[in-house]
DNA sequence: TAGGCCATCTGGTCCT
DNA sequence: AGGACCAGATGGCCTA
C-alpha cells in the first residue's frame, strides 16, 4: 500500500460512503443494477443469482479472449516490453528434438495464461465498479490489493449495517406492541425516530465509525488492517 | 533513484 | 494429453 492509495482512500468521506452504501446495498439485494452499471453481465450478482453469475463468467471467459487477445492463438501480440523474453531461446534447453512444435505449444500456453489473467483483471474491474470509492477520472484506479481489501471491509461493513437494521426493526416492533394504546400509524415518524434514537441501544454512528476505522484510516501502514480483526 | 504496481513468461502441479 | 491454476522471475512504467 502506498501513500497515493492511502490519500485516495482518505479522500472519501463517510457520508459519501454511506450514500453509496445505501444504493449499492439495494443493488446487492437484487433491486436493480447499481449506479453506473453498464450491463447485467458486468454486475451479475445484482441482477440474478450466483448460478447466473457463473454462467455469465463462463460465457464472458470465452468471449474475453476475443476482446483482449487478437494474440490468442498466435500469441504474437504480447506486451512490447516483454518481447525479448517471450522469444528468447532458453539457454538451458537449446535446440531440442522438435523445437518448432515446442515453441508453438509454449506460445499457446502463454496465450492461455494471458487470457486467464485478463479475465482475472476484468473481474477485478467489476469489483472496483461496485465498491464505493472515488470513481472520478482524476483519481487513480485502485490497485489490486487495495481493491480486494477494500471490498472485504465493505462486505463486513454491509453485514454490520444489516445487523443494525434488523435490531432497529425488532426494537421498533417491540415498542409498537407495548404502546398499543397509541395507534402507531398516527404516531409522527419523526418522534418515533427520535424516541428510538434516545433509547435505542445500538449507536447509529457505529457504521460511520467502522468506515473510518476500517477503510479510511489515516495511519498509512495500518490501512485496511483494522478490520482484519473480528468485527 | 528507489519502491510500488503491473503484465508477461515460465515451469510445476493437479484435474478432467 | 490438454487445460486450469499457481508462484517465481523478469523487466517496464510511474510516482514520490
Amino acid at each position: 500500500m502506498n501513500a497515493r492509495e492511502e490519500n485516495l482512500l482518505k479522500s472519501i468521506s463517510s457520508d459519501t460512503l454511506l450514500d453509496l452504501t445505501q444504493r449499492y446495498g439495494q443493488a446487492a439485494l437484487g433491486f436493480g443494477p447499481p449506479h453506473g452499471a453498464s450491463s447485467p453481465a458486468r454486475f451479475p450478482l445484482a441482477s440474478s443469482a450466483a448460478a447466473d453469475f457463473l454462467t455469465a463468467q463462463t460465457a464472458k471467459s470465452g468471449e474475453s479472449g476475443g476482446e483482449h487477445t487478437s494474440d490468442d492463438d498466435d500469441g504474437f501480440e504480447v506486451d512490447s516490453r516483454k518481447q525479448g523474453s517471450a522469444f528468447g531461446e532458453d539457454p538451458k534447453h537449446p535446440a531440442s528434438k522438435k523445437p518448432k512444435e515446442q515453441r508453438s505449444l509454449r506460445l499457446s500456453i502463454n496465450a492461455r495464461e494471458r487470457r486467464r489473467m485478463h479475465d482475472l483483471n476484468d473481474a477485478l474491474d467489476g469489483l472496483r465498479a461496485v465498491i464505493p470509492y472515488a470513481h472520478s477520472p482524476s483519481v487513480r484506479k485502485l490497485s489490486k490489493i487495495a481493491t480486494l481489501l477494500l471490498a472485504k471491509n465493505y462486505i463486513l461493513m454491509q453485514g454490520q449495517a444489516l445487523e443494525e437494521m434488523r435490531r432497529l426493526v425488532a426494537y421498533l416492533n417491540q415498542g409498537q406492541t407495548l404502546s398499543s394504546a397509541v395507534p402507531s400509524a398516527l404516531a409522527p415518524f419523526g418522534q418515533t425516530a427520535a424516541a428510538a434514537a434516545a433509547v435505542y441501544p445500538f449507536s447509529g454512528t457505529a457504521l460511520a465509525a467502522c468506515v473510518e476505522k476500517c477503510s479510511y484510516s489515516a495511519a498509512p501502514s495500518s490501512l485496511f488492517k483494522h478490520c482484519s480483526d473480528k468485527p
